[in-house]
DNA sequence: ACAAAAGTGTTTTTTATACACCCATGC
DNA sequence: GCATGGGTGTATAAAAAACACTTTTGT
């Protein structure tokens, strides 16, 4: 019956064996010093082969039970502590051979990571030092080589803090929940470049668009006329929603 | 001795189990039926459980040895013959129960869903049918119920598909080598909604831009004046590659 | 001749850009 | 009083938006 057999063929070329996963989260967190006018990302120091002793995002596998977004909570908040964030997935990068370990110890188990990004504010972020693990602020423009392919998966994080600054409002998100013009303005040139619209008319435009709110309270940085605090407002920013909107 | 005692717990809490997954891609395949202005979909129904005889996104299983974007090429190309298409990750959804496969069959596998998004030409994509799995195109204004939590990646890749026409030149890997200015206007129109510039001014913004080259050849579609072919010119493009750009 | 589709032009309004300048504070 | 950072205004150029109009075809 060669029918028969034909599609018992095509059947088994169907079935090649499925391959099994341990799925990692990998996160890529940024801040930004606004002091020293640096974009800066977390890394810890690996402490197991492979890569023993590269500097690494900082990630964790996929326990039972837990949701990738939640693996990718719990590993940020062991490292660092703070009160505002913007947190969102970023890529998935599962080529087979991307961790050597799927070599050596493993019966043909393929590691796979999810990527997050992140964007935390500088100053309020706490670092949590276990004593044993290295962590530390990198600037974005002085990385070292890092483990696996982090330094991929930081290039494309990057590229997408840049968009999201560009066209979303995140930089809410991680801003104190009052700030002066000049804090916002500070933000987005240390991401952006300064390849974009003078103070000036970054403040007019930021300002006519009516989502930052005056709160009339002033501060007073050292010298010069201070400042008065802005606010953003979440429900006169809701018509711009799913609006094409440009904010550099 | 308390401190190491302490240790070893620390280290069993840090360990509970991993959780070991399967897995899967899911495509959320669009075109433009722009004879009938209408923004499709490709389904498929499913003949097995979980969910059998529900629409489903066209989806597999991640083989030994095969990379995630190769499943969904290989996906893409047993359900459809095209020639030019565009394809990307889209998001990667992998909370437990989401697949009702964990509950019984297996021991603690996870499955996880890593989605694609592509738009290919209607015009000249082949649906391939095997005279089993049911196929078609279905307007996404009209869908039914799907499986698993295929309707969320279905909005997913909706919403991710307007915001990449209004930023980027994906139209254009879509379109035919050359097509008119009104072929570009009515695949916007379709996906974008109505709630645009008129034809008048998307054309004038478009040419003004001086990346779509007039080839001079002219076509008559019925009645009225033949219109001029243009085409994409990738090179004039280059230097609005990561710039702002907005096209609707 | 006339409807239909393509393409051009014009007018008005809104934004962007580049500045110059005024304001309030610390030292 | 003057340097410093905050804030306002203005002149010019560019772009968006609305819409009227011309051109070229099929029937």
């Amino acid at each position: 019956m060669p029918g028969r057999n034909h599609k018992k063929i095509a059947a088994a070329v169907n079935q090649q064996p499925l391959a099994d996963f341990k799925v990692g989260v990998d996160n890529v967190i940024f801040s930004v010093d606004t002091a020293q006018n640096r974009l800066l990302v977390l890394l810890v120091m690996r402490q197991q082969e492979p890569f023993l002793n590269y500097w690494s995002l900082p990630g964790t596998l996929v326990r039972q039970g837990e949701s990738i977004e939640d693996a990718a909570y719990r590993i940020l908040a062991e490292k660092i502590r703070v009160k505002n964030l913007y947190l969102e997935q970023l890529y998935t990068f599962g080529g087979p051979k991307r961790d050597p370990r799927e070599d050596c110890e493993s019966y043909g188990v393929r590691y796979l990571s999810v990527s997050y990004f992140a964007l935390v504010r500088f100053e309020e972020a706490e670092l949590i030092a276990d004593g044993v693990t290295g962590i530390a602020w990198y600037p974005v423009k002085q990385l070292p080589q890092l483990a696996f392919d982090h330094n991929q998966i930081l290039a494309y994080g990057h590229r997408r803090l840049r968009n999201k600054l560009e066209y979303s409002p995140i930089a809410f998100e991680v801003l104190p929940e009052t700030f002066t013009l000049n804090d916002l303005y500070q933000l987005y040139t240390t991401v952006i470049g300064e390849h974009f619209s003078d103070y000036s008319n970054f403040r007019a435009r930021l300002l006519k668009l009516g989502f930052l709110s005056d709160t009339g309270i002033k501060v007073s940085r050292g010298a010069g006329r201070p400042a008065s605090l802005y606010k953003f407002d979440a429900e006169a920013f809701a018509p711009f929603k799913d609006k094409p909107l440009v904010f550099i």
